[in-house]
DNA sequence: CCGCATCTTTACGTAAACGTCAGTTTAGCA
DNA sequence: TGCTAAACTGACGTTTACGTAAAGATGCGG
C-alpha cells in the first residue's frame, strides 16, 4: 500500500524487460512491429529501445490477457487501441477541461469499455465453473468407488 | 434428469458431427490424423466415417479443452491417451475381476489424473478471478468519478 | 580508447492448426 | 439405375506468432 518513492524509475533495456515479463526480446520488438507497443517510437532509430515502468506493466497486462483469456494479438489491439482512445480523452480531459456533458460522455464510453472486458472474463470464468463441476462429479464417482473397496476389504 | 430412451442412436457422417459441435469436417480428420481421435478407424478406408453419441461427445470434449483451457493438441493428445489407458483397465476390470490391491492401484491412478485435470482448471479460475477483480476495481473509480460529476450537475 | 555484452535491422525459417483445391467415390433416393 | 449431395484421399497453401542467423552498431566498465 506503501509506495516508497525512493526508486529513482530507471528505464530498462528490452532484455531486461524480457527478464521481468517473462519472454523475449523477440517478442516484444514483433509486438511493436504490430502495432501492441508504438510507445518506444519516439527513439532514433538504430539506437536502443528504452522502457519505463509503465511500458513494463502494459506489456505485463497483454501477456495476461493473451494467456488468460487466451485473445488473439488481433483482438489485443483492438483492445489498446480502445485503451487509447481513452488516454487520449483523459488527455483532452486533462488539458482543456470540456463541458460536463462531454465529461460524462467520455467517462460513460470508458465505462463501456471496462463492461465489454468484464463481460469476457465473466463468459470465461462460467465456462471454467461448468468444467470444474464435471470433473469433480467424475472425481466423486470414482471416490466413493475406491472407497466401498477399501470396506470390502476390511470385511476379508 | 429422464433419458427418453426412444432414440435409436443413429450414427452420424462427420459433416452433421461438425455442425453440432460447432468445427468443420476437415477439423475432424485432421484430429484423427494426429490421433487424437483414432476411434473411426475400423472403417474400409475409402467409405464414409461414421460416428456414434459417445463419439460426438468426446469431440464435443476435446474442443471445450481446447476452447477453454487454451490447450494445444499434443497437450490434448495426451490427455485422450490417458483416458484411453484409464478405459483400457476399466474393461480389464469387468473381463477380469482383479485383485482389490490391483483395484486400488488402477482407481488411485485415474483419481491422479482427473486431479491434475483439476488443479489445471483451479490455476486458470484463480487467474481469471484476480484480472476480474482488477477490471472492478476500476470500474468502481470509474464509477465513483462519474457520480461525481453527476452531483456537481445537480449544485450547477 | 577498447573490449564485451547487449542491442540494432533485415530477412529468411518454422511449428501449429487448419483451409482449400482437385479428382474420385459413396450413399440415399426418385 | 442414374443424379446429386456429401464424403474420400492426397497435396499444397495460409495464417499466426514468433525463432534464428547474419552483419553491424551501441554503451558502459576498466
Amino acid at each position: 500500500m506503501s509506495t516508497v518513492a525512493a526508486v529513482p524509475e530507471r528505464p530498462l533495456r528490452i532484455g531486461e524487460v524480457a527478464r521481468v515479463v517473462g519472454t523475449t526480446p523477440r517478442t516484444i520488438r514483433y509486438y511493436e512491429e504490430i502495432g501492441l507497443l508504438s510507445e518506444a517510437a519516439s527513439r532514433p532509430s538504430g539506437q536502443h529501445r528504452l522502457y519505463t515502468e509503465a511500458d513494463v506493466e502494459r506489456l505485463r497486462e497483454i501477456v495476461r490477457l493473451r494467456d488468460v483469456l487466451g485473445l488473439t494479438l488481433d483482438e489485443l489491439k483492438e483492445l489498446v487501441e480502445h485503451e487509447d482512445a481513452r488516454a487520449a480523452l483523459r488527455a483532452e480531459w486533462r488539458r482543456g477541461a470540456p463541458d460536463t456533458t462531454r465529461r460524462r460522455q467520455i467517462l460513460d464510453e470508458a465505462l463501456g469499455h471496462l463492461d465489454g472486458q468484464l463481460a469476457l472474463v465473466r463468459r470465461r470464468q462460467r465456462e471454467l465453473e461448468r468444467l470444474a463441476e464435471e470433473l469433480s462429479a467424475k472425481r466423486r464417482r470414482l471416490r466413493t468407488r475406491r472407497r466401498q473397496l477399501a470396506d470390502r476389504k476390511g470385511e476379508a
